[in-house]
DNA sequence: CTGAAAGCGCTTACAG
DNA sequence: CTGAAAGCGCTTACAG
């Protein structure tokens, strides 16, 4: 089965001219006079021709592949960003490539994975990323880029929201409502994005000149709601406003509060989330929230990975976009 | 930047060697002197030699790259899927690219992007998958094979879950509860999965003899369900047992019923759904569904892809897995 | 079991 | 603006 048949010498005998102007011809910035251009676009259209992207890249030494490096799908907001994700940098042009870190998958795998498919620049968007990962991709020549996370030390260039910011937001808002005993629950430990939002909360309500009486473990999972309840519920005096790190482990939080402890909401307490997944909306939960601009972090990653493929020299610049307030009936 | 700055050349010159051997001995099946390959093994690991899998695929025709095309990842048991069979792909060696089907992304795009990647194999994931798609990748010599849908005319391989034996499942259990008015609520319209529940769920009625009394178009989202609800609540006599296409569906149903109608589940009427999305076992649904065998999905696919990549000839088997039941209370 | 040689399909200085 | 030539890093008959 003959898949790649025609190539670009069939083109250019079609034509009447050397493989070299046909490889001009289909590379914008090179200088081709307008009606050969023209001439060898039509043949190639008519032959089905189509640059073998393989051998572009081995000339070329450098893939129009991206590298994205994630963790695990479960995370309806991990799910939306990595869709989106893929679809924009395919619209523009590039190949994602995407390794999902796991048991069986580390970094190192990922790594050398990239180099096979001569990968210029790589996403980080796994939940836990650590300095050691960013200093793999970077020994192994590769640039790297986090999505929604910040490199504090500066060794890659980040997109992330502004989680701070949104925490502040959350904040404030629970604030507004007067609340006499605030619980906080925290997002996965090892996960900078957990702290930047814990940083938020805290920092809104500090300012304000309230101290949470709870601050929970979590991991960003609806267990970790559903845990958490417990601890605040069973007994003793309870909260009357809970900020969850994510959406997630505030559904867990409402579920478990109504089935198990027959609470109501925003009556008995009032629950605030982040992420707004699309089952915040729903009926059930219809949970006030704090938005990431998911498209707004979207294009700046991909303008960011135009920038790294054209000029590849590894950036340190942070791009933050803010979040915000989505109010809806738990507050 | 020098990132593939050691070569099989490199390796060879250290052990004192042809490169031609060099490639042997990365090649399991070749012959080389065992001594000479532990010794090539050694050196290419101290020297952080890779072979370039672009020059190898351009050489060989053939790369490890592995077509996806999938549809929005909206859907929490598409983002599973998916997810189990990227990581699987990867740990069985090969290298996953993703085409996501949408507004600026045709199938011939996606068949595009593989073919200047020479990509052998396709798998077919979206929602929709017409026999215009299978003839779009078969024209370019691609491989395909369905994942969770079958191609009814035999042209491509496909692996699936019985969705008919599942949908049959749902109704027998419904039944079990005695209903005396059931209403079914349809998946997407365009989706042969859809059908392929639609025709268990109705089989499993006839089977008992019954007929349901509503018949409901949907398309596999929360939202449809909500619709349905409005449909079956508002007025008339009601449905005391719903058959969903979906968990999504089963959810906008509850939801809406619920809240809007003050019903109580399954009290006032019994909900089974289908996917078995995590979702499902939250406390404000436990939602009775059907469990898609996702893992032994994935493992069957895989199988599948080794086989096509070895053999590069289309074949056209169907491989179904039985779902099961997973009892919860809602019926 | 191993090496020399040809070649996969392309890009890119180098001349003109 | 265009062509001839070299070469990206690899695999694979072909000889030995």
């Amino acid at each position: 089965m003959d898949r790649q048949s025609v190539t670009a010498e069939d083109v250019a005998r079609h034509v009447g001219v050397s493989r070299s102007t046909v490889s001009r011809a289909f590379s914008a910035d090179r200088l081709v006079k307008k009606v050969t251009r023209k001439k060898i676009l039509k043949a190639a259209e008519e032959l089905g021709y189509q640059p073998n992207a393989l051998a572009q890249a081995l000339i070329s030494r450098r893939s129009q592949i991206v590298g994205i490096v994630m963790g695990e799908l479960n995370n309806p907001f991990h799910a939306i960003l990595h869709g989106a994700l893929t679809s924009s940098l395919q619209a523009n042009g590039y190949i994602p490539m995407t390794a999902q870190l796991g048991p069986d998958k580390s970094i190192t795998d990922a790594v050398s994975m990239f180099r096979q498919y001569q990968v210029g620049a790589v996403l980080l968007t796994s939940m836990v990323v650590t300095q050691s990962m960013i200093a793999a991709c970077r020994k192994a020549g590769l640039l790297v880029a986090l999505l929604n996370r910040i490199d504090e030390e500066d060794l890659a260039a980040s997109v992330c929201a502004d989680l701070e910011q949104g925490g502040m937001l959350a904040a404030e808002h629970i604030i507004s409502r007067s609340p006499s005993r605030i619980a906080i629950i925290e997002g996965h430990e090892k996960s900078w994005t957990a702290k930047a939002r814990l940083a938020g909360h805290l920092a809104g309500l500090q300012r304000a000149g309230i101290t949470p009486v709870w601050v929970l473990p979590g991991d960003y999972t609806y267990k970790a709601g559903a845990v958490a309840a417990d601890v605040l519920f069973s007994d003793g005096p309870r909260p009357d406003a809970v900020i969850c790190a994510n959406d997630l482990t505030a559904m867990g939080l409402m579920d478990t509060a109504r089935s198990k402890y027959g609470l109501r909401i925003p009556n008995d307490f009032a629950v605030i989330g982040f992420d707004d997944i699309p089952m915040a909306e729903w009926d059930c939960f219809d949970l006030t929230t704090v938005r990431l601009p998911v498209n707004r972090m979207i294009e700046r990653t991909t303008d960011l990975v135009d920038r790294m493929m054209a000029e590849p020299t590894q950036v340190s610049e942070k791009t933050w976009v803010p979040c915000r307030l989505v109010m809806r009936g738990t507050t």
